[in-house]
DNA sequence: TCTATATTTCGATATATGTCGAATTATCGA
DNA sequence: TCGATAATTCGACATATATCGAAATATAGA
């Protein structure tokens, strides 16, 4: 059960479980309205997905904020990149695929 | 934020909290393999879905199988029926089609 | 009706998680 | 180099969750 249909299971229960939080699931769903996944939005791009901005709308405290990100980063969910003083966050292409294939997948027949 | 491309997002993170166990992504794939999503295994066929079964490759008390499945039946992924003192379980097909569509969107634009 | 089987509910408990504030690290600009 | 800004790490604490065993509920069959 660690594998199902070429999907490592450990992978997806980890995602899901990342996106479980409605906070996480919040920055996970801005940085894919930010960015196309796979790309940080350019830095003359009105949009911006640094922690900070992150967490504009979202009530908590910096370090509350910077955990859920660690969370979604260690879940391979988001990648990083430091621009001075700010560090970017964007989707990451290949596990979103794996988790949209699970889907496509499991929709199929039983 | 409520509302995410016509999906409700809080249902969203109810689906991933509940897929986030080990245990219950085991029992969701369990029920992925055994019926077509939507339809409970026919009682003449080799497949079963009831709760025992769900849980004999689970190392688990009855007691926290039962718990696993009340948590997926209540974040509305699985539908249920009883039949004698079985009780037997499938996958909805809405809530399922409700993640493959969130993913397939996702995975397009940014 | 009584017993066996399947499942759930309940209460207790250990562990995991979310949150904060304070302190720390990294970078930029004066 | 110093101060301001962005973000992280750390320690503490309250809440949530997973798990179990015991007891309760539901059904089938003798």
């Amino acid at each position: 059960m660690s594998n199902y249909r070429n999907i490592d299971v450990t992978q997806l229960a980890t995602a899901f479980k990342a996106l479980a939080h409605p906070n996480r699931l919040n920055i996970y769903l801005q940085l894919l309205d930010c960015c196309t996944p796979g790309t940080a939005c350019a830095v003359d791009e009105v949009q911006k997905c640094c922690a900070g901005d992150l967490g504009t709308n979202l009530d908590v405290a910096p370090s509350t904020l910077s955990h859920h990100i660690k969370e979604l980063h260690q879940a391979g969910l988001l990648q990083t990149s430091r621009r001075g003083q700010h560090i970017d966050y964007w989707v990451d292409p290949e596990a979103l695929e794996t988790l949209r294939r699970f889907f496509a997948t499991a929709d199929q027949a039983g």
